[in-house]
RNA sequence: CGGGGAGUAGCGCAGCCUGGUAGCGCAUCUGCUUUGGGAGCAGAGGGUCGCAAGUUCGAAUCUUGUCUCCCCGACCA
């Protein structure tokens, strides 16, 4: 019953980063055979609802609910449904792999931290009841944590003493608890949520400021990779404090904060996957932020009134991520100190750089979807083809799919094969809440004419063709994006 | 934290004003017919009406308290 099909665009499952080879998509971001998850539908975990559930306000959170990604738990507290978990993994991924390119080492710090090390920074009480505070069973005072400045600090204190230590740029990706007054848009501003979050140390704010170009270029690859147009914004430095900081804005309309930028901004190319990390950035940096672009807290008028009228944008939008500079803000009051070569000491100088990986999920959505559902980016898709059997248990049609499915496998396309024993009609309509980029369509009445049919998620064009070529189309996309 | 609203079957809702032991649509299960954009018919299962007190012969319904969730605003990745 199966045909072996040639596929006659090579895919390369690995791709070419700062020199090295590395998976192109794995789960944990190490060295290992291609990762692939293949599924037919039946054996899969997917209920999705006809009807919206009344809580959702928002079309990412309702979307996001429908199609069977999350499940709330308590206000801001979800379940990361296995559709949804792979959505959240590939997004992961993408960040993974551009902090690594950008020069960043991951690491890995517990959600639970002591109360000690905050009261240290002196944030412990400043912070105030956003703080999830716990008290475990020798009464001792821990918390779940909001952010890891106060622990990363304690950690290079206890281990870097020299300017030879640095340049340092650590981070991780770990559950954040942030007790919210009043979470809402579904993940978008959950209480728990996923960050990678990034630290870099430095000997002085020169210095430093090389490794905040590093992470503000890594973040408009990263931001790219997963299509979003990410806008970086002149920003407050809020309770983390500092200097200098840009939050990197997606335009959308149900953003939550205003935002003004040089319409130029939206629709600059991203620097591209081959930026040299050990080169000079800031003139990549200056490109981006010559123009004006600044969020509602730092807007300022007169500025703004200079750009030119018809290059003039005022929207809403939602923060991606965000880089701050604060110094020494951390170091001074921790003594994370180092010496110099002269023997003088002095604080190591610190930024901050976030990505809100969770919150990026229903961002996406935001910014891809149509009335029917969810148009994922190719890369952030939680499978990369759908495929369906419009008369399951024909006998031609249940062959022509399995050849379909076992082939796609084969080219690493991950597949999601519906063969369930639903109408067409509900088909159709689960794979285009769902999102997947391409859908291969296959019936008897095509297969009579040997003929199956291809369908884009984005654009919706639709196309009749054998399934040889028909698979070799999806795998030429697909190709394309892994350069 | 201020202001508003809602908790009744997995989801969406009605019933409450005027107390009498719970109903509709979708979903689920069974059977038959269907099968190219969320099918039709027939039958079935599923709810201590958020929780706790109170009033009453009797409470989903009235009273009080409490918990949870949602929306608007202020605040935040």
């Amino acid at each position: 019953m199966l045909q072996p099909i040639f596929l006659s665009v090579p895919l390369s499952s690995w791709a070419l980063v700062g020199g090295q080879s590395w998976p192109r998509r794995s789960i944990t971001g190490y060295e290992c055979l291609q990762w692939i998850e293949a599924m037919r539908l039946t054996r899969y975990f997917l209920p999705t609802l006809k009807e919206t559930p009344a809580d959702a306000q928002i079309v990412s959170h309702r979307l996001m609910l429908r199609s069977c990604m999350i499940r709330q738990e308590a206000a801001g507290i979800y379940s990361w449904l296995p559709l949804g978990l792979k959505v959240l993994r590939n997004i992961e991924q993408i960040v993974r792999e551009e902090q690594n390119r950008a020069g960043a080492i991951e690491m890995l710090m517990p959600t639970i931290q002591p109360a000690e090390l905050w009261r240290k920074s002196g944030r412990y009480e400043a912070y105030g009841k956003e703080m999830l505070r716990i008290t475990d069973r020798h009464n001792r005072e821990m918390l779940y944590g909001p952010t890891n400045e106060d622990m990363i600090t304690d950690m290079f204190r206890s281990y870097c003493r020299s300017y030879k230590d640095v340049p340092k740029l650590l981070y991780h990706i770990q559950w954040k608890f942030r007790d919210e007054v009043r979470p809402r848009f579904g993940v978008m501003r959950g209480r728990e949520f996923l960050m990678k979050d990034t630290y870099s140390f430095d000997v002085d704010a020169a210095a430093a400021m090389k490794s905040y170009n590093r992470m503000f270029v890594a973040y408009l690859n990263t931001f790219a990779r997963m299509g979003l147009k990410a806008v970086p914004m002149r920003a407050e430095t809020g309770p983390i404090g500092g200097d200098l900081s840009h939050e990197f804005i997606i335009l959308a309309d149900t953003g939550e904060s205003a935002v003004f930028c040089h319409k130029d901004l939206v629709d600059m190319p991203p620097p591209g996957v081959d930026v040299d990390f050990d080169g000079d950035l800031q003139p990549l940096v200056d490109a981006r932020t010559a123009l004006y672009a600044a969020t509602e807290d730092v807007h300022d008028a007169a500025a703004f009134a200079a750009v030119p009228k018809d290059k003039q944008l005022s929207a809403r939008g939602i923060e991606v991520g965000q880089v701050f500079y604060f110094g020494t803000k951390y170091s001074e009051p921790m003594g994370a100190k180092i010496t110099l070569a002269d023997g003088s000491e002095t604080p190591v100088h610190m930024g901050s750089y976030g990505v809100g990986v969770s919150r990026i999920a229903g961002a996406i959505i935001e910014a891809s979807h149509d009335e029917n559902g969810i148009i994922w980016p190719m890369e952030i898709a939680p499978f990369k083809v759908g495929i369906i059997n419009l008369r399951q248990g024909d006998e031609a049609t249940d062959g022509a799919c399995e050849t379909a499915y076992q082939n796609l496998c084969n080219a690493g396309l991950e597949p999601l094969y519906d063969d369930s024993n639903e109408r067409a009609g509900a088909k159709f309509a689960r794979m285009d809440l769902i999102g997947l980029p391409w859908q291969i369509i296959i019936g008897p009445r095509g297969l009579k004419d040997g003929l199956v049919e291809i369908k884009e998620r984005a654009s919706g064009a639709r196309e009749s063709l054998p399934l040889e070529a028909a698979l070799n189309k999806v795998a030429a996309a697909y190709a394309r994006l892994n350069g």
